[in-house]
DNA sequence: ACCTGAACACCGTTCAAGT
DNA sequence: ACCTGAACACCGTTCAAGT
């Protein structure tokens, strides 16, 4: 078919294809011509819809984001529960149901962090924790930097435990990494030197990440709390 | 020249080839066939040091940290501190120290994200943290998830910062990214939906970058030694 | 051991041309 | 407006061959 008849694709139907991609090959797969492919189409046919691969991939956050779950402002006033407690209830769920998107998703991490999260659903997430924080009667001085603290540790987070599941695809290829002489590489392998690192090794192994994370949102709850 | 002379390059001279390349050109220049250009060499010579473009980042990775100040572990007694003050101030030196580290060096960030951070380096940050920690009186069960959870914040507030700074780059391509139809997509400028987020971002205009981190960084640390 | 040159299977993006 | 085909300037990696 040379130039073809009108196919008319839908943002939505684009956007799929491309989460397909992303789920069945990973994040390098997600190009302009594999994403082309996958629809029928054309490289250049992509440029109609997506100015560059750039928009493509801020589209693909969006679609993403809106799944994000950030629960409501419900004043329990019934129930034996302080408003603190409420708050802190939801910030929690807001942090796991963005873990729950970003790790669900292959390559959803590598996807968010490609590009700032400025989207009307990256704002969404932001004013239901500014919500949550000013209901636990943070001013707005002490609620905006806390929302900032709560978004830079879900994202570490999950950016250091996608980082750390790479090393298991890694072992297949299993030749030194390094040959010589890099400065600093002679010990690679002296574990003896970090004797605190060795023993935490069996302790973090035994332990479930989730409940690191959640562990890990609540002392960082604590400090920001206990201003309110 | 065909098979060329025997000009046997040092591991630490690739490197600060490609720390160059990544300093003038960004993450995305550091390529096999750009590090290798930069040092009058074919690609294919490069992988005689190095087997993969991963293992050269890996290098890069080791050769960035090594600069990491991660303090001493001094018990100051004399002086009117207490432990636990000292134990704040380490950690809070080492998290400036990775965040100078990595904000100082254009693409430093995609750096190490671009893989796991298990390095005779990182094991170096991890034991001073650890240390640090078990020094304020936490047991090694609350020491290694706190470790965690100081990493992912520095990380984490890192990546958003360094976001951030793309949207400038990009401010220069003004076009529209979105044309019509993304689902959610048409208030993308509707601000009046998000009252908090408006009220807040003119609050964090205001506010220094470093201090905000600084600002989260002992949050969790109230949070993080509540239990010493 | 270190290096070259050619090749394979890819990228993002642009441009003239068709309907 | 939507699409094609060809092209430009790139990728990481492999392989046979040279010294």
């Amino acid at each position: 078919m040379r130039p073809g008849p009108r196919r008319s694709l839908t943002h939505a139907e684009i956007l799929d294809a491309a989460f397909d991609l992303l789920e069945a090959k990973g994040f390098a797969a997600v190009s302009v011509r594999g994403v082309a492919g996958s629809l029928g189409i054309t490289p250049t046919a992509l440029y109609t819809y997506y100015p560059s691969k750039r928009a493509l991939l801020r589209g693909m956050i969006e679609h993403l984001l809106a799944r994000l779950d950030v629960g409501a402002d419900e004043h329990v006033a019934v129930t034996g529960a302080t408003t603190v407690d409420a708050v802190r209830a939801r910030v929690l769920r807001i942090a796991l149901s963005l873990r729950e998107l970003l790790a669900g998703h292959a390559g959803a991490l590598e996807l968010i962090m490609s590009g700032p999260l400025d989207g009307p659903n990256a704002m969404r997430l932001d004013e239901a924790l500014l919500e949550s924080f000013a209901t636990a009667g943070l001013a707005l001085d002490d609620a905006a930097p806390a929302v900032y603290a709560v978004r830079a540790y879900a994202f570490g987070s999950i950016a250091l435990q996608s980082a750390e599941v790479d090393v298991e695809a890694d072992a297949a290829a299993s030749e030194p990494l390094i040959k010589t002489d890099v400065p600093g590489a002679a010990l690679w392998t002296d574990l003896a030197r970090f004797p605190l690192t060795e023993q935490a090794a069996t302790v973090t192994a035994q332990r479930n990440s989730t409940a690191q994370f959640v562990w890990g949102v609540e002392r960082l709850l604590d400090g920001l709390l206990a201003r309110g």
